[in-house]
DNA sequence: TTTCGTCCGATTGTCGGACAATGCAAAAAA
DNA sequence: TTTTTTGCATTGTCCGACAATCGGACGAAA
């Protein structure tokens, strides 16, 4: 299986339509398209490419399921900006495929959360502080309802996300929010004391946000999450067992949004 | 501007190349299909799905992208296992679009490489030890070459990500890493002793990981990015300059392979 | 003046058919 | 048996077509 000497560089047999994602991708990437900008008609860019509009149709797939390319209310072609909760559906996806398990979930949140939490002590805004005031106070009145409760720990963690002002720590710590929050309903089941202990644990990180305590915020979150992993188990869960597909039926239509 | 009463659901005009790409993706999430399986011809899905080949194939190229479905060496669709790499791209083309900064990397990077290594120090097992120790070997025979030294580098890392059995915590690093180490070449042409530095601390971190040390390789990891700060800055670069677009260069061509 | 039908052109979604290039496997030749 | 050839299946690309829908213009009704 002697490789012979490579002398040519590879031939592009790449197909037509791939050219056509890669031309427009690279004009985007490059700066010469700003997020919001139209692209032209499919018709235009038949013109331009000098391809069958089949295959220019074909290219423009490419990227439109990664966010790249939206086509706005009138279905026309617009440059998009891929948020993040869609990459991150794309990430938890592969990890459930690569048959990750819970602790490898439990032991990234713990440091993600940790290092979001210390962010947002330092940075958090006033406007984010009352929000999660607002979140906190909505939580107290529905402690009785699981379903409630968890939505509403999750919008406090991605609350937190935002005050870290740190668009790359919130980009990594998608994905594991993303697959522990569905469990949180789950847990809140089955340990009666739950909810009172998750609102303790925000309250707390809350205060200590506002008191600008990073440590005791980091403490807190550290807490809230071990919390969760008991939670997890006393709820008859093994730690290491590959995440389930069952959350895949929560993930699956957040996707094929409009 | 007040919202009318909000009473009718919103009604599900999904064109039909979606339906043929969500169908898809439902079907191998939920386990119906194994990454490796085959996929049919695009004429058996024609008539599965009562739909036009054309329908078929711009479905097929939705999930394309995204790695979920592969073409083999024959053309020929299978179910793909999509790799961190491929998303790491997707995400650090955000991070780009959204002008992080870098500053935002250097946080998280922080964070995360102490992570990381901490759970590679738990449990690296003896081949992987064996792979960073020829790693190191190599550097120190190109010290002089920045670009090989910066090559290797990022293989050090990547060394450590499998080295922490933690896949959640390499996928929530691949992005920040695909941004920063692309510029530790930078880094070390303009910083005379960088490349000696770099090597120590590969070294010392290597020791610690060998030690089962987590406390001294967290160490050695936190100074070894505080190092590339520094460069960093003293190479004339503002830590809070939006990431350049500079670096997409170096990942336009990584996703346009094969 | 504002609101409501209605019409029209432009554009997208879908369809059917077609053909060259290429890979795979069976058939033929060595 | 091994090698070569041939044929078929499949993909990539193109063409032309048509219904559905959107945006806007135009005029009628309130």
């Amino acid at each position: 299986m002697a490789e012979p000497v490579r002398k040519f560089a590879r031939i592009s047999a790449r197909p037509a339509y791939r050219m056509v994602a890669e031309a427009i991708e690279r004009r985007i990437l490059s700066g010469g398209m700003r997020p919001g900008d139209r692209l032209g008609t499919e018709a235009e860019l038949v013109k331009q490419f000098g391809v069958n509009r089949s295959t220019v149709r074909e290219g423009i797939r490419l990227l439109e399921h990664g966010g790249l390319i939206r086509r706005d209310a009138s279905r026309r072609l617009s440059v998009g900006l891929p948020h993040y909760e869609r990459l991150a559906t794309r990430s938890s996806r592969a990890l459930v495929l690569h048959q990750a398990t819970f602790r490898e979930l439990y032991e990234a949140s713990l440091v993600l959360q940790a290092a979001t939490i210390e962010a947002a002590a330092e940075r958090a805004t006033a406007e984010q502080i009352a929000a999660m005031e607002d979140n906190v106070a909505r939580t107290g009145r529905v402690l009785h309802d699981p379903a409630a409760v968890a939505a509403l720990d999750s919008e406090f963690h991605t609350l937190i996300g935002k005050a870290s002002h740190n668009r790359v720590l919130q980009l990594a710590r998608e994905p594991s929010d993303m697959l522990i929050l569905p469990t949180t309903e789950l847990v809140l089941r089955k340990v009666d004391v739950g909810a009172a202990r998750l609102l303790e644990a925000h309250r707390r990180m809350l205060e200590a946000i506002r008191r600008r305590d990073r440590e005791d915020a980091r403490a807190w979150a550290r807490r809230h999450i071990e919390d969760w992993r008991r939670g997890f188990e006393r709820a008859g869960n093994d730690l290491d067992q590959p995440i389930d597909k069952i959350y895949l039926r929560t993930l699956a239509p957040s996707d094929s949004e409009s």
